[in-house]
DNA sequence: CGGGATCCCCGTAGATACTG
DNA sequence: CAGTATCTACGGGGATCCCG
C-alpha cells in the first residue's frame, strides 16, 4: 500500500539529496510566486514586482538570480536606455510547472480541511488507559 | 511601521493563499523527511529520529506537532512506563504522498541538470547589441 | 529601470539541560 | 522514552542608498 511513495529512498543524506535541494529552492517565500507569474508570460523586473505585489526588490532580485543560476529562468538584458531585462521560464522551468500544479491542486483541495484541523487542535488523544 | 498593508487588490497575500500555506509547511527542513519515514510505517519518536538521522529532537518534536496540528499525522500516546508515542500518517497525510512523489520524481530527474546549470553559471546573455 | 551593497531586525534551527 | 525550556547562532528578508 505504500508503493506510491517509491522515490523516497533518496530523502536521507542531507546535502546530496535532490529533493531537499529542490525543495529548499521552491520552498522559500517567493520562488513559487515568481514561477507562477512567469508561467503566463515573459515579464520585466518591475512588472514581476508589481504582479507579485508584496515582494521587496531585494528578495525579488535574489530569487530571480537563484532561479537563473539553476537554469529555471532565463534573464535577457537589453543594453538600452532605460535598461531593460526580461525574465522567462526556460524549458526546465516549464517542466516544473506540472508537478507544482499537482501540488497546488492538492493544496487547494485540502486547505479547508487543514485549516479546520488546525482550529480544532486541542485535546489529547490517549489509548489503552 | 508598516501596518498600512491592506491593499486588497494586489494582495494575493500569504495567509489566504493555500499554496503558500501548504508550501510553507512542507517546504521546511524536516517535514518532508518525516512524511517519508512515516510513509512506510508507524513509528515512535526515537525511531523516527534514528530513521531521519540528522534531526535534533527539538526540531523533530516541533515538526511533528505542526503535522499533527494540520491533521497530516496522528499522535497516539500510550500511558505506560516507559512512555510510548506512535506517529502515523492520517488519510489526509497519505493523500499528500502522491503529489509529493511526483515532485520528488521531478527533482530526481532534473537534479543533475540543475547542478550543472549552477556550475556553468557565469557568462551573461545579451541581445540586441 | 534594474539591481548590487549595506544595515538591521527577527524568526528559526541547533545544542544543551531539565521534566514527566 | 518523549518531550519542553532556555540560550545562542545564523540567515532570511525588509529598508535604504547608490550605481550602471
Amino acid at each position: 500500500m505504500r508503493d506510491n511513495f517509491e522515490h523516497q529512498e533518496d530523502l536521507q543524506g542531507a546535502q546530496g539529496c535532490p529533493i531537499r535541494d529542490v525543495l529548499n529552492r521552491i520552498g522559500d517565500q517567493w520562488t513559487l510566486l515568481v514561477l507562477g507569474a512567469l508561467s503566463k508570460k515573459t515579464l520585466r523586473f518591475n512588472e514581476l514586482k508589481r504582479e507579485i505585489g508584496d515582494v521587496s526588490q531585494h528578495m525579488l532580485a535574489r530569487t530571480l538570480k537563484r532561479l537563473e543560476e539553476d537554469g529555471l529562468v532565463s534573464r535577457t538584458l537589453f543594453p538600452v536606455i532605460p535598461p531593460r531585462v526580461d525574465y522567462a521560464l526556460t524549458p526546465l522551468g516549464q517542466s516544473l510547472l506540472q508537478p507544482l500544479d499537482i501540488l497546488i491542486a492538492w493544496a487547494n483541495a485540502h486547505h479547508r480541511v487543514i485549516l479546520d484541523a488546525r482550529r480544532n487542535y486541542g485535546r489529547g488523544h490517549v489509548e489503552g488507559a
